[in-house]
This record gives structure tokens, sequence and C-alpha cells, in this order.
DNA sequence: TCCATCATGTAAACAGTTACATGATTGC
DNA sequence: GCAATCATGTAACTGTTTACATGATGGA
């Protein structure tokens, strides 16, 4: 068994946190997070819950009496083992490792772009980045406990990135 | 057409800043990230630098007398135009929101596991951090200028990680 | 009554990974 | 001579996306 992929760990965590909830809710949680990293789209979604119910994971209650078909969803306790593992693997180089970052890696190519495109990036990615920002804040609202911390880490990364492209801009302006 | 994918904008804005150079020079770029999100695999770069020549957005050269087989890679200037579309793509609100952290992905998951699995979390998610701060760190070394900058964004993303999951354990050994 | 949202899913296409496979060159 | 690295590529698999498709519920 190879463990969770990285869609099948955050699903099942969602679950686990949400449960019994929909494949809807699920599908929810990810198309409403800052990050567009995931779709959340049914085509991902749906396919990935059948897999970890065949693979037993989770489980789901059949109710004829609902008239939308609504199946309510639950993490198995084998689903919780797994859960466990794949949290605790937080500590290994290669997770730690596993970042992206789309402005970033655009920003590489204005090397061979001439100043007022470099200057045009910085100004326009400042303010997405400052939106951004805002957005991960907002996600902060209501939240506490282990939650809040969780998404507070969103919140540090997306000031980090306001404070990467200030200065980028700066170092632009002053004929870098 | 619908402009460059992610991987397709890095390899050419890769390209772009070494060119000449061989589809080798590119993948080494990949592997040699202190980010995992792209492998750099030859299954995933050859297919894609092949779909980039047909469409016209890099040139290869054919050098029977090389021994190796080495082909050089340019970008043409149609695919110059294309790169620096999706470079001053940098400000469209879903660029922006385009961002992964495995960790933080994990860290939410959290919720309901005990307190003596959360601490050696934390614990075993700031070493690695700090680990991978220090890769990115040493990834300064020997630039300067626009791609100094361009890196330095992610010694801030890994600064802001650490700091938070610094803060995150304080949070934990206090009960959170 | 009508619209937004809740709720389910499928099909085709594509992208990316792992694993496999081969051979040349360079430095020790 | 040998090992590490340079350098090319293919095949099978899997996962994800986009687009399509259907219907129920709740509130204005």
């Amino acid at each position: 068994m190879p463990g969770l992929s990285e869609l099948e760990g955050v699903v099942v965590g969602i679950i686990r946190i949400k449960e019994p909830c929909t494949a809807y809710a699920v599908r929810r949680e990810l198309t409403d997070s800052p990050s567009t990293h995931w779709s959340g789209s049914a085509g991902s979604v749906y396919p990935l819950l059948e897999r970890l119910q065949r693979a037993g994971l989770i489980t789901a209650t059949e109710d004829k009496a609902d008239g939308r078909g609504r199946r309510l969803l639950k993490v198995s306790p084998l689903g919780r083992r797994a859960l466990r593992t794949w949290t605790l693997s937080a500590g290994k180089p290669e997770v730690a490792a596993s970042v992206f970052d789309a402005v970033r890696a655009r920003a590489f190519a204005l090397k061979k772009l001439p100043p007022r495109d470099r200057e045009r990036f910085a100004v326009e990615a400042l303010d997405a980045l400052s939106d951004f920002l805002a957005t991960a804040k907002a996600h902060l609202e209501g939240r506490e406990g282990i939650e809040y911390f969780a998404a507070l880490g969103g919140v540090y990364e997306a000031q980090a990135r306001v404070d990467w492209m200030t200065e980028f801009l700066a170092a632009i302006r002053a004929g870098q």
C-alpha cells in the first residue's frame, strides 16, 4: 500500500473534519479555498471518492428516502490510520519541499524582458498578491484552535509574497 | 491558442535564459530546484519539448557530428511573445492564487489527532522546514539581478513557513 | 414560478509520473 | 578501465481537467 496521494490526503482530511458530509460539501471546501491548486471539480472528486470507498478508507450511507440521492460520507478506522500516517509525513524533506508559487515561477522570465515590462509585472503582481492576502485573512474568520493556526500559515505565506514583491518592485525601480 | 500552461511557461522561460541549451540542461534546472513540484523527469520534458517545437515556440539544431546526439534549443520569436504573455499574466487573480504547500495541507488534519501527535507533527515539520529554508538560501548563491530577486521569493516564503510552524508549535505546547 | 444552489455523476482528452532503455563523454 | 554524469528517448499508468448531463430543494 503506497500511502495516500496529495489530493487523497486532503479529501480524507476534509471528510474526517466534517463527517458526516456529502461529496458536494467536500467539493465546496476545495473550491472555496483561497488556493486554486485543486479545482474541486466533479470529475476529480467523484472518481476519487469511489476509489477511497473501494479501498475501504471511507464509507457512504445509501438513503433511498433522500430525494436528492444524498450520500453521507464517513472515514473508516482504516482511513483514519491512513490519514494519520499521511499527516505525520509532514516531517519528510520531500513533503516540506513540495511547494509551488505561480507568480514566482514567472518572475524568473523577467530577466529577458525590458524595464517597462518588469515594472508592469511587479506593480500588477503586487496588486494581485495584496488581494490574495486579504482573501487569506478573510479565510481566518470564524476559525479557532488548530483550524485557525493551519489557515494562519496561508496568511504568513501570502504576507511573505507581498513583502517579497514590494522589495522586488523597489529593486526594479532602482534599475535592477 | 490557449496560452502556455504552467510547466510550458517554466520550460520556455528556462530555455530563454539559458539558450542555446540542451533538453538535459532544462531537466537539470527543474530537478535542482529546491521545490519538488516538477519532477523534471525525461518523460515529462521530452514530450513537452516536442509539443513546443511542433507549435513553433522553440527550435532545435540537428548536429550529426555530435556523438551524443545533442540538440541545442532556442526560443523562437513566436515563443518569446508567448513567454512574455505568460510572464505578464502574474497580475491575474487566479495566478496569484495558484499556490500549494504540502505541509499546510496536512496541518488541517491535526484537529482530529491527539496532542502528542500534534506536537510530533510540529517538531518534525519545523525541522524539515528549517532544512528547506537553508536549501532555499543556498540557492541564492551566485545569483544576481532579477534572478537573485526571483529566487529570493523562495527564501521569503520558506522563512514564513518556519515562522508559522514555530508559532504553531508554541500554540500546541500551550495546549491548543 | 423561477433561479440559485445543492447534489449527483460520466466521457474524452491531456498532462505528468515512474520505470525502463540505450549510449557517449569526462575525469580520476 | 571505470564510474559518474551527460544526453537522448519510450511505454504504461494514473490522475485531473473541462465539458457535458440530469434532477431536487429552498427561498424570493
